[in-house]
DNA sequence: TTCTAATTTAATTGT
DNA sequence: ACAATTAAATTAGT
């Protein structure tokens, strides 16, 4: 990750708390390379490459402009109204605000949340077939309304998903026959 | 929760059928028993399996018997408090304690109580860097006596934390802005 | 109630 | 495609 925070010497704690030293922390902020952290690869962001800004999402500096989406949030039902009354304010920014309503904050695909009957396909088609090809992604993605990419991750995430509990249980499984053998 | 087997009338339409068709994928598929049922992730529950098999959590047959020496057997000094509460659930009121029994018995880790002065280092390195690599994870876990593992949660969740902080106070801003326009 | 540790899973990155 | 992480959205404990 490309998190340059090394204009953070303003944070003035003369404050000691233990012995970490602050130079190996700081040290790892570099990647192992010193090479440039590649472009992130966010192709629904196309649009918003005309601002010519950083789209490269900051924690710590986050840019305005990922706050407006805000304004969709279920959390403040109350500022929807008024900022469509007052959307002419944002207007001077074209189409820019309906871009970025695409996402929560600039840089990183809204969270696709699957429905309990997608889901429920997903799994059925996964059991028979954990690999899928690019014609039965293509399927599912017309028949479940979704892009063809979400299918693809999706499988993609299950089949580590799957791994994962295949490890786990073996590992369960071998250190259970080690305790058996040692009761004995 | 089991899931309604409805028939996807709108997915099933046959229009070709090859061999991982969805519709003769979803046709051959009936719900066969959960041996691959996924299972959590829990992988501190490795020190228990000492006790035997039956340490293994199982959704599916919800003994209460073999979840208290779990918690017992690994030395968690809130253990025996929490028995007795459940035990006094069970006793007093079934019902009520449905939810409880259920994350008991599914094996939550018990929730980590840092100290404040566990608190005060960990803030103190997310200042310099919100993102720590394994490394100063393990210098971390090793220093203040926690496993490496609470230590990228909870840098998780502060991470989570200072982009809640940050949305909301530039809501705020962006709030106050439109109130000062809309004045004028 | 608020805050936050813990969990699950979609998305990203690099290999 | 995999492996490792991160982020987002929850659940739930104090």
């Amino acid at each position: 990750t490309s998190h340059n925070h090394q204009d953070n010497s303003n944070l003035g704690e003369s404050k000691k708390a233990s012995s970490f030293s602050i130079e190996s922390i700081l040290g790892l902020e570099r990647k192992k390379d010193g090479t440039t952290a590649a472009k992130p690869h966010r192709p629904w962001m196309d649009k918003c490459s005309d601002l010519g800004e950083d789209c490269n999402p900051c924690l710590r500096f986050p840019a305005i402009s990922y706050a407006i989406p805000l304004f969709n949030a279920i959390s403040y039902p109350e500022a929807e109204e008024r900022v469509r009354k007052c959307e002419n304010y944002f207007a001077v920014n074209e189409k820019l605000s309906y871009k970025r309503e695409l996402s929560w904050y600039r840089g990183r695909r809204p969270r696709t949340a699957f429905t309990r009957s997608q889901i429920e396909v997903l799994e059925n088609v996964f059991r028979v077939n954990s690999y899928p090809g690019i014609d039965v992604r293509e399927e599912l993605a017309q028949k479940l309304d979704l892009d063809e990419d979400r299918i693809q991750i999706w499988f993609q995430n299950r089949r580590a998903k799957l791994k994962r509990s295949h490890r786990e249980s073996q590992f369960l499984m071998v250190k259970n026959n080690l305790s058996q053998n040692m009761i004995k």
